[in-house]
DNA sequence: GAGTGGTCTAGACCACTTA
DNA sequence: AAGTGGTCTAGACCACTCC
């Protein structure tokens, strides 16, 4: 781990361990440097990171500031999209379906492969506390993720894919849509045809922009609570 | 402007100038130092930023290069929230309403002011190429945001308090939901009753994280397709 | 004007990719 | 092994806030 990250972890953790509240001051940037050892740039930029992940705001000439969220109940939408913060929720899932298969010209597409590649398909349901939360699709490049199972399937598939395969995950393209439910999407979802839907295709890249998995999955609106921050206005 | 910001925005321009496409390698770091006169740091910095952004992605031991989005006709979502993009789309406002009262307590609250302060009031319809974009309602904190007319409220909001009143904006929390149209919103939006809606409710925050903004947002479906980058996968 | 955050530099050293 | 990105340091200097 690197000191940086080291340094951002060890900030958070006091800021949770004395439940520290939104407008409180956090020690001055002297302080920091001293208590940690590290030169003003590495703190410098383990600070940049917790702003940058919404927990602390700077102010020029004034100070380092914990930055709180008010509302309760939402699912926050991070760098990963919203199914890295799932992880804080008590979220599981029904595996419907798990294959290998050949993409359509669309899967093909956007997973930058030949219509003679296979690919796993999953689909699932998942639940929050007993509710139903979304549908999913997702088609893996099985070049990339060599194997999946039922077991892995119901747990956290990037878990494995870095941990288990040791595939480095970049980045990742998101396209939401709002529209309503289809007939087979309203049951699975315990939900009437033609209610509102939100709709988010995501396709997600190894370190080196190879698309390895492209997922489309339909919120149920009544769990779909989200909560967004920014950080600093440019331009 | 600061040197990193410089460098970034040329940086940028020379992206768009020369058309390259995803996958392109930039000039190695060593090149941008000399191009640009400045230490590996001042450098880094400005890539980092562009990466941010989601304009490119660095791979380590091999080099810096372009991203680009496939997909054309999706709103993106940056870190000002959607509203920050829609000026490179054709959009126009229509003001409903434009008056200074007093807040309720569920204004009060989310703005940290009291019941007996002033807020001004707008309600607005965005159109987006001559279709209904958004029905938007927006309470200013008065004590910040002094003055407001029909001819600002007209435009863009944000450049007046940013120029005009020379106030430092700084965050924002969103919070997001799905839901169906009741009547009066169906209307201005030119849709249906029951059809389904995006609901967005934002704090906008300045600089020293005081609450100036809290606006209520409803999006016309059929013109919301959106679009996120997510940068960096960690944890 | 004192305090505090933020930029910038030059250079040492490390980590990963490519071949 | 060579090339390239990334971390870290120490210190100079600048910009903003608060008293």
């Amino acid at each position: 781990m690197l000191k940086y990250e080291e340094i951002a972890q060890k900030i958070e953790q006091t800021i949770v361990d004395k439940k520290l509240e939104q407008g409180k001051k956090l020690p001055v940037l002297e302080h920091l440097m001293t208590e940690f050892q590290a030169s003003k740039s590495t703190v410098m930029k383990a600070v940049s990171l917790l702003e940058k992940k919404g927990l602390i705001y700077q102010v020029r000439g004034s100070g380092i500031f914990v930055r709180k969220q008010k509302r309760e109940g939402y699912i926050r939408f991070t760098n990963q999209g919203f199914s890295g913060e799932l992880r804080r929720f008590n979220i599981t899932a029904k595996v419907l379906e798990l294959d290998i298969r050949k993409p359509t010209e669309e899967v093909a597409e956007n997973l930058n492969i030949d219509l003679t590649d296979d690919v796993y398909y999953v689909k699932r349901v998942r639940y929050i506390s007993g509710q139903t939360l979304c549908l999913e699709e997702s088609y893996y490049n099985k070049s990339i993720v060599t194997y999946l199972n039922h077991e892995i399937v119901q747990g956290s598939i990037f878990d494995y894919i870095s941990e288990g395969l040791g595939q480095k995950i970049g980045f990742s393209d998101m396209y939401m849509h709002i529209n309503k439910l289809k007939r087979e999407e309203a049951e699975l979802l315990e939900l009437n045809e033609g209610d509102p839907k939100l709709f988010v295709e995501t396709i997600f890249y190894l370190n080196n922009a190879q698309p390895f998995d492209y997922s489309k999955v339909t919120y149920n609106f009544e769990q779909s609570q989200f909560f967004f921050q920014s950080t600093g206005y440019s331009l």
